[in-house]
DNA sequence: AACTCGTGTCATTGC
DNA sequence: TCGCAATGACACGAG
């Protein structure tokens, strides 16, 4: 691992490298190698190339429909898979390799096919180089899977160059840098600010003034030898042999050239000794004629990183793992792409500023954390913490993270997504978990979050952990801790709402019942006294006084006293007595 | 463009 | 005093 990602900081390097002396052109400097007319004729050459690529991508698009249209969308799982027919196979210009772990992208099968542009990612990720025109056509693929295009959109390279810029990350790089410095071969130049902590912050530089195409040619003399010696020439032999009409759009003082084809071949090499204590690489995903969802975690490209430094044996699945399947989000344009390993450092503070703007920075840089920092999942956490004897807790994410990862799962093998929804095929690593990989925190996010306060302390005393890693690992565990409580409330407050909603209803029925049994009792009670004065007109037309005369109901009144006798009052005498009553 | 919804996060409060 | 849960408020992305 560490050397690839001395191989990763030289790049970057020498990427760093062109942009300073393209600084130092335009301020004047004089450079043999960027003289004006040099540098006229490799941007004459760069237009050209870019001509080039573009008839390639359509005819590339072209065999990609092509390639489609031998796919069969498998309902169930929502993948494509070449058609069955028999005698039939894939029409690929390369003829199908024996399919081992080791062959690179030669396999035939439309998985390969689909999956291309994650290996485009995964490369980008290892080589972020910063070239507007970054291709990797060199690579020994099928051309019908090859989907050249820009590795790093402006946004990315955006986000990239903020988080490259923090203050932590440059600590982090820094240390990387030392690394790299003492473990490299190849000579770096004699500019102070390669080493200078800050120096990547430097490498903001408005993509404009990069010319992708400008190579010192020294530096890639010197380069070509290490990267050259990082990859069995037979493999630049298949190279050739494989894609010449592509080799014939790039000429070697293209970095990418010289970056991108031991990459893609470095898997293929693999079984060759170089790195060869790497785990499965892309090269090896590759020549597996489909996957699993669990083999998808593999297709990280940091895992072959960090198998180089971990011990292959202390590899243990976890839910991070999982996290790979989004490495089989199949997107025709390989953008959002070129992000180095993320193996950096970056403090909590720092990200706070990304937090506040996620838009422009956190998402994507969660999508490009989303795949390079599986591996590291597999780096120093799982390593360290199997050292101290933790349990691998990793498969114990969070549910809900979880349950995205088990929903994307459904979907990821669709090929040749349309860019709108290839979002969906990303699964995001939480942010936290980011923070906990830049800064290597030994233990897993899950066991940060949910230990009881006495274990987290426990186990928070056995690791010796800096300021930053401390107080990184309290938010972490504040914040997870927060974000389930707001979940519960949340899920409490939504139950309350049902409950009183349900309250509510059972009230407006409650009241409906008690308005009708209003409604009915008053027409009861009309209908009793309707009854009851018929019966009392009755009653009085039935009475007669001494002459025989009936009285009249106006002037008379019945009553009934206390005993249960009955009076006839008559009702001027009631007034009368009334008011003689009320003036007493 | 405005709006809604879901989610993460922070600040605050109370236990 | 510290840890934690609960919760309001805010910001943001997605639809």
């Amino acid at each position: 691992m560490m050397q690839l990602f001395s191989l990763f900081f030289s790049f970057q390097d020498m990427d760093l490298i062109d942009i300073l002396w393209k600084q130092d052109i335009d301020l004047g400097a004089c450079r043999e190698v960027f003289d004006y007319n040099h540098r006229q004729k490799e941007h004459e050459l760069q237009r050209q190339r870019e001509l080039e690529e573009e008839k390639r991508l359509h005819l590339l698009r072209e065999q990609e429909k092509a390639l489609l249209a031998q796919l069969q969308l498998d309902e169930e799982t929502g993948e494509y898979i070449p058609r069955a027919q028999p005698g039939a196979q894939l029409q690929l210009p390369i003829p199908p390799l024996e399919v081992t772990q080791n062959v690179s992208f030669t396999d035939e099968s439309s998985d390969q096919a689909m999956f291309f542009d994650d290996y485009l990612e995964l490369l980008a990720e290892t080589f972020p180089l910063r070239h507007n025109t970054l291709y990797v056509s060199q690579m020994p693929l099928p051309p019908d899977s090859l989907t050249p295009g820009p590795l790093m959109s402006p946004d990315l390279e955006q986000a990239w160059m903020e988080l490259l810029s923090l203050p932590e990350l440059q600590q982090c790089l820094n240390m990387q840098m030392e690394d790299t410095l003492e473990t490299n071969s190849y000579p770096l130049p004699n500019n102070p600010e390669v080493q200078n902590p800050n120096f990547y912050a430097m490498a903001n530089i408005p993509e404009g003034e990069i010319n992708s195409s400008v190579v010192c040619p020294e530096f890639i003399g010197t380069f070509d030898g290490s990267v050259s010696s990082m990859s069995p020439p037979n493999n630049f032999v298949q190279m050739d042999s494989e894609t010449p009409q592509l080799n014939s759009n790039f000429s070697s003082e293209n970095i990418c050239d010289i970056f991108y084809p031991p990459v893609s071949l470095e898997g293929s090499s693999s079984q060759q000794g170089l790195e060869g204590n790497q785990s499965p690489t892309t090269s090896e995903i590759s020549n597996k004629s489909s996957f699993t969802h669990m083999e998808l975690y593999s297709l990280s490209p940091g895992e072959s990183f960090d198998s180089g430094n971990s011990n292959p044996g202390s590899e243990m699945p976890d839910s991070d793992s999982g996290l790979s399947s989004n490495t089989s989000r199949n997107s025709s344009s390989p953008t959002k792409s070129a992000y180095g390993d993320g193996s950096f450092g970056y403090s909590d503070s720092d990200m706070e500023e990304l937090d506040h703007n996620p838009g422009s920075a956190e998402s994507d840089y969660s999508e490009m954390f989303s795949l390079n920092f599986q591996p590291d999942d597999l780096d120093t956490p799982l390593s360290i913490s199997t050292s101290v004897g933790q349990p691998q807790q990793q498969n114990k994410e969070p549910k809900q993270y979880q349950m995205e990862l088990a929903e994307e799962n459904g979907h990821s093998n669709a090929p040749f997504t349309k860019d709108k929804n290839k979002k969906r095929f990303y699964v995001r690593l939480p942010r936290d978990e980011q923070r906990a990989k830049a800064l290597k925190i030994p233990m897993s996010v899950d066991m940060i979050i949910n230990l009881p306060v006495d274990d987290f302390n426990e186990m928070m005393s056995k690791h010796q952990l800096n300021d930053a890693q401390l107080a990184l690992v309290r938010d972490i565990r504040r914040r997870g801790k927060n974000k389930v409580a707001a979940q519960n409330c949340r899920k409490r407050k939504m139950e309350n709402i049902l409950g009183l909603e349900g309250e509510l209803d059972s009230l407006k029925d409650e009241k409906e019942r008690l308005l009708s049994e209003k409604r009915q009792n008053a027409t009861s009670l009309k209908e009793m006294k309707q009854q009851l004065n018929s019966l009392y007109l009755e009653v009085f037309s039935m009475l007669r006084d001494e002459q025989g005369n009936s009285y009249s109901p106006s002037e008379y009144s019945l009553q009934q006293s206390t005993n249960g006798s009955i009076f006839l009052v008559p009702r001027i005498k009631k007034t009368l007595k009334s008011k003689d009553n009320h003036l007493h």
